[in-house]
RNA sequence: GGAGAAUUGCUCGAGUGGCUUAAGAGGUACGCUUGGAAAGCGUAUGUACCCCAAAAGGGUACCGGGGGUUCGAAUCCCUCAUUCUCCGCCA
């Protein structure tokens, strides 16, 4: 969520920004409301603490009139501040309410695209950054998506998963859970190599942590939500652990903190049936890897394109065909103030299947989580947060499974052997 | 799941209603001392918000979270969380 102090002073960029999300007048007057709000939050707060100050040293007084026998001005002066409690009272419920109302604004606001972001209304609106990379593959005629091959080579049961749980959660057999597993090594391995840190986070997390990285309260209905405790199952890794410097004050030569986790990932998003979402397209349960920084904000966008470089580094190695995609307004996430989505070629289903998503959050997250760093004058400042799938497994799988497949079966990606163990699946 | 004990600042730790402006120790920073270091001595050392044009200064809140009793709560009560010990169950 954005700065009050921040909104004050930044109006214009912040009404261009919006713009960009397709915001109409009539939202842009939540900016002006929650300036009034604030204002009437420190006017209440500066009343509410002359009261408290004066109960304090009535108290005090009584106590020394009670020591000194004077049991009727002691008497007297409790009265007042009887009195004086009515009013605090009266002002501290003015105070919650005051500011419940101001959060509910300002959890109304997105984060500020930056500047590189183009306005649109939807993913036909993102912009081209890097067209295609590698070549498309040349199938021909008799190319089988992906839910076929799995099913013809016993890697991956759909309808069990169906009988198990529900539509979305599928069940990986043989090679096809091996490959699976080969992948989630490669990727550790690789982010492991440029640096970050592996975590194994939890995979529930409370509500604070849900409404740090902002999936509270705006996207309730996309988690499943355990309520006999009021958890929640994560929808990325990125969850927990950005969270692990939630209400912390870093030292400024802490920073960067490099993560990478795998997870499984989560998402209710009761979807459309269809070609779009067959087989591995779209999932309620998948595994990810995902890589997560924390930096100082003279350094974020130096490192979000060093996560780009990580995750094309990745598709290159499995030789997948890749593009990048720079999301316009209409399509960014409402925590991202610019996201990079990363699509590969999918051969059989003959379309772009999105696969990674990095995006630079600013400080929309760390101004959340209060999660600062302390520079060496002892000034306190927030943190930018960003992350990226490196890399989301299922539409890496159906890609990889119908790009490579051929007469003898499906050829195993030369840096992936050491991983699986076998070259084929046939 | 049951019974008991605990949770205090950067860390350890004292604190059973006003003498707490949270003792004391350690750590850290700066200064003094020294040829240099150690020791010693001194000073400082949290977070959030509000008042003030700013600085200086002042105020409020914070002793695991939330609520309550009281003129006054780290201290008493309720509740939740976490940790430890024992019992039960268990991969």
């Amino acid at each position: 969520m954005l700065q009050v102090s921040f909104i004050r002073e930044n109006r214009q960029q912040i009404v261009e920004g919006l713009k960009k999300r397709v915001w109409s007048e009539d939202q842009m007057n939540i900016l002006d409301q929650i300036i009034v709000l604030d204002d009437k939050r420190k006017e209440i707060q500066t009343e509410h603490d002359d009261i408290l100050s004066k109960i304090n040293t009535h108290s005090k007084t009584i106590g020394e009139l009670f020591k000194s026998g004077k049991q009727g001005e002691a008497n007297a002066l409790k009265t007042t501040v009887t009195e004086l409690k009515n009013m605090s009272a009266g002002l501290e419920e003015n105070m919650k309410s005051t500011k419940s109302g101001l959060d509910e604004l300002l959890f109304q606001v997105p984060n500020i695209p930056n500047q590189l972001v183009p306005s649109g209304n939807s993913d036909e609106d993102n912009e081209v950054f890097k067209d295609l990379v590698g070549d498309l593959p040349d199938l021909g005629a008799e190319a089988k998506p992906h839910w076929d091959l799995v099913n013809e080579y016993n890697m991956i049961d759909f309808a069990l998963g169906v009988k198990i749980t529900g539509a979305g959660f599928p069940l990986y057999m043989g090679k096809g859970a091996r490959l699976q597993r080969a992948l989630v090594q490669f990727f550790l391995d690789e982010a492991g190599d440029a640096g970050y840190l592996e975590l194994n986070p939890p995979f529930i997390v409370n509500e604070a942590s849900a409404i740090g990285t902002g999936n509270l309260p705006d996207k309730e209905g996309q988690m499943y939500h355990v309520t006999n405790d009021n958890f929640y199952l994560i929808p990325t890794a990125e969850v927990p652990v950005t969270n692990i410097h939630r209400e912390e004050i870093l030292a400024e030569g802490d920073l960067p903190k490099k993560y990478t986790a795998f997870s499984p990932c989560f998402r209710r998003e009761a979807g459309s049936y269809g070609a779009h979402v067959k087989g591995l397209n779209r999932l309620h349960q998948f595994e990810k890897v995902e890589i997560v920084q924390m930096v100082h904000p003279s350094k974020s966008y130096e490192v979000l394109d060093e996560m780009l470089n990580h995750v094309e580094g990745i598709l290159k190695k499995l030789e997948l065909p890749y593009r990048i995609l720079r999301l316009c307004g209409g399509d960014l996430s409402f925590a991202s103030a610019l996201t990079y989505d990363f699509e590969v070629y999918s051969g059989a289903q003959k379309r772009w299947l999105e696969v990674s998503s990095v995006s630079n959050f600013e400080t929309f997250q760390s101004n959340r989580m209060k999660m600062r760093f302390k520079d060496g004058d002892g000034k306190k400042h927030l943190v930018h947060t960003l992350n990226g799938s490196a890399l989301a497994l299922p539409r890496i799988m159906a890609s990889l499974i119908e790009n490579n497949q051929s007469s003898d079966g499906i050829i195993i990606p030369e840096v992936l052997r050491k991983y699986t163990g076998f070259d084929i699946i046939n």
